[in-house]
DNA sequence: CTTGACATAGTAATGATTACTAATTATCTC
DNA sequence: GAGATAATTAGTAATCATTACTATGTCAAG
């Protein structure tokens, strides 16, 4: 991610995502969204959906289905799809509830079935990962804000300002400032300007393993 | 569905669906029937894959992803995806034990979460379809054949021998004749020819209706 | 007021899939 | 068995959703 701007086709995508109830797909929203951009092509629509969907302003459905659909919904949820109208409504019960009558009653749905699909981590994935923690012992120690920048710093690879990493971090810029001084130190960044920092590759590698350890 | 033959071409995708341990896409099917076949064209493949997972020998997975899956196990089952090296496996548990850290010691995968898609009918297409009830009371009575003729010729289209839905319905021929000229008496299905037989107007109404009834 | 990064509109390219075509092959009917 | 009929094929074109590219435009900082 770069600096980001809130520009004007960027407001009203938002706008139109969260005045749709529902999940619109990219051409949906570009259709509503030419109504008062007129001149807005297809290509900043699903470039700025990208976008904010990275920035975690919206959110990509990984659903089944030929098209992406976007929510303006943020926390964890689960869908429900129409067989034979394909609309899809979000529906929130715990996974233990799943079975019980009570939740077709709360949707208004009557529900044939279900189709799970789990995340995680394979066997195989797994040993490599616990390989490449070993080769590296001794591996830094960052703090949250640490991580959160080098993140920020990884996901734009190009030399940003401490203003840079602030508008994609949700940190204050002397907080940026003190941390990116801080990973200077450990030669995680770089600065090969005045104000401009950049990762290095023990950075990107620091980053890489943080993201995997996932033992949440 | 028309009349189904089972030709070397379909012969060798089956054969490779079922090699293969996993979940293959179409294109790496295509890699590896063509060292069998080597003429064989890739739109012979796709056209393969969707008849056969009409005709139920195979199975079309709806997963996430740009690219669709093929699985050879029919019964219903979920999936696992690892998030690193993008593989799917099967897992074969009961949704109340999906939160059971047992499931996964089963699997090898350490589970980080899970996405639930419902399907069913939104209230809207409920309302439809009993006001659609509603006009044709009286509807026609089938029996379980009937109804697999039925569908069988609906798919179909046009018209089609005995013989024909027999290979399609699982059905033997003999069974099936004496369905259709059942079918024939109410007005389901005509025979526009000597042994041909072609679903009729009021035939797909009651097959339809069928469909929707779910009340299973 | 220049500089340089970010955004944009418009268009071309991509990747997966589907549709179309003429030719080939199997099956049915006589 | 010959000819009619229908299913299937290889090869290719078209489609659809999405992404990449390109030249131009905009904005904020120094």
């Amino acid at each position: 991610m770069k600096c980001f701007r809130m520009t004007n086709q960027r407001e009203v995508i938002l706008e139109e995502i969260a005045k749709y109830k529902g999940h619109p797909t990219a051409d949906l929203l570009y259709e509503r969204v030419r109504k008062k951009l007129p001149r807005i092509s297809l290509a900043t629509v699903y470039r700025n959906l990208e976008i904010l969907s990275k920035a975690g302003k919206i959110r990509k459905l990984e659903i089944s289905g030929r098209q992406k659909r976007f929510d303006r919904e943020l926390e964890e949820h689960n869908h429900i799809c129409c067989v034979q109208c394909h609309r899809i409504d979000n529906i929130h019960i715990a996974p233990e509830q799943m079975l019980a009558s009570g939740s077709e009653q709360k949707t208004g749905y009557k529900i044939f079935g279900w189709r799970v699909e789990f995340f995680g981590i394979c066997p195989e994935c797994q040993e490599k990962n616990a390989a490449n923690a070993k080769k590296q012992k001794g591996a830094v120690r960052l703090n949250e804000r640490q991580l959160k920048v080098l993140t920020a710093l990884k996901t734009c690879g190009k030399p940003c300002t401490g203003r840079d990493i602030a508008a994609v971090t949700s940190l204050e810029p002397p907080q940026v400032r003190c941390q990116l001084s801080a990973l200077k130190k450990k030669g995680l960044a770089v600065s090969p300007a005045r104000c401009k920092y950049k990762i290095t590759k023990a950075g990107k590698i620091a980053c890489e393993c943080k993201e995997n350890e996932c033992d949440g």
